[in-house]
This record gives C-alpha cells, structure tokens and sequence, in this order.
DNA sequence: AACTTAGATCAACAATGGTTGATGCATCAA
DNA sequence: TTGATGCATCAACCATTGTTGATCTAAGTT
C-alpha cells in the first residue's frame, strides 16, 4: 500500500487532536452550542437559557469541548464566557485539505 | 440571544449532514482508514491487511462511514473498493468556514 | 455575616458504540 | 460442481458516553 499523506503539508493539525476536535464535535448538543458560539463568545447561562439545557448537561459537553481544545473559556465575575478557539477550526479545515488532496486517485488493481 | 450564523452562506453542508461525518470521523480506526484513503481509492483487502485488522472489523467501520456519507464504494467482481466522497470533505470544510466567520466577536456582558 | 446566584463536579443510572467469532452469499478457479 | 476467497451481516458481549439530581465553591448582594 503507497503512504497515504504527508503529515502537515498545508497547516492541519496532527492525528490525534484532529480526532479529538472530531469527537467533540460528533454530538448534536454540542453542535448546537458550536453553532451559537458560531455567533460570538456567550455566558454559560446565555446558552443554557438560550438552548434550553439544565445546567449540568450544559457544563459536561462544554467540558467535553474544553478539553478537546475546541473551545475555550474565559471567567469574568461570577460569570464564565465561552469561545471558539479559532485555532481549532482552522485546524480542521487544513486536515480535510490534506486529506482531499490525493483523494481522487483511482486504486490500482487490488489483487490482479 | 443573537441568531448564530446563516444556514449555508458558502456552501457548508447542514447541521444534521455535518454531525454524521463528524461522527464517522471520531474513531481512531476510522481516521486510520481515512488517512489510508487519502491517498486513493483502495479495495477492501488491501486496508485489511494494511492496517492489520480483522475483516468484520472493517467491515463494521467501513458501513459506519459509509452510511454517513463520507465514503462510497465500487464493487468490481470479487473486490469492493472503497474512497472517499469529495463532496463530503467539501462541506465539512464549508460548514466549518461558515462557523468561523463570525466566531471572533467579544460577548455583549451577559446580565448587566 | 447570611443569602443568593453562576457554574463545576460527582455518583448512579441509561444509552450508545465497538469487538469478536460465526454464518451467509456472491464470485472466481479447478 | 466443488472448493476457495472477499466481503457483509448477525448476536452476544464489553466499553465508552451521556443524563440526572445532588452537592460544592466562589462571587456578588443585602
């Protein structure tokens, strides 16, 4: 089997955070609070309001994002603000780049 | 709380579409695989022994994306080969650029 | 100091997802 | 036609994730 793809040609991020940005995003509360943040940096309690999550549910994927290095979080006051890390998406963008590179080869014959 | 961001401004595949390939994306096998088919179309022996995995174990993973649209196959004779969808790496690059754009506005204070 | 509110964390439970080995169904070769 | 090979599917089991309600801490308020 030829190598697949070099490992950063254009700026993706490696393997592993990639999967894990992937994972973060693999969940459709997740992705609802990815799209509201989509907008701009938001409260906790404007998403929770906003999106109609209790409050705990909220803090675990936010969590889950967090530490996926997709979000990021900055505390204010009693209040915690929440961000896109626009590193992460970027990230992303470059790793499916580098992946559609290749993509359109046609397979050798596989056993001929 | 402001509206997030349009539907589809430059051509990102939707929410719902977007999840799936997320989701399909968010395994380390699966992403072993996809790397693998980054590099061309391959039949599904060649991953197999490739990547050492047994063949019901692909097979599993290789519906998982299949079915949500990330990759395709051509059977021919006795072999299937597999690659991926182009459009599908397109619209997820899409969809994350939509989310980027207005990603970096400061939140208004949240309770004044 | 006592009270309230924002948010994180925890423990118990529920749900989803992945692995393994067996079986079935085509296709090709002899 | 018999036998072998490539791949899909199934059922049983195991592992990882998500949900809920309770509890905890740190700011703010009065």
């Amino acid at each position: 089997m030829p190598a697949a793809v070099a490992d950063h040609p254009y700026g993706g991020c490696d393997l592993d955070q990639a999967r894990q940005l992937f994972k973060a995003l693999a969940d459709p509360l997740r992705l609802e609070v990815v799209q509201a943040l989509g907008g701009g940096e938001r409260c906790v309690c404007e998403l929770s309001h906003g999106l109609g999550l209790a409050q705990s549910r909220l803090s675990f994927h936010l969590k889950v994002m967090r530490e996926a290095g997709l979000i990021e979080a900055r505390e204010q006051g009693r209040w915690v603000y929440y961000r896109l890390r626009p590193g992460a998406l970027e990230g992303l963008q470059g790793w499916l780049g580098d992946l559609a590179c290749g993509a359109a080869t046609p397979a050798a014959p596989c056993c001929p």
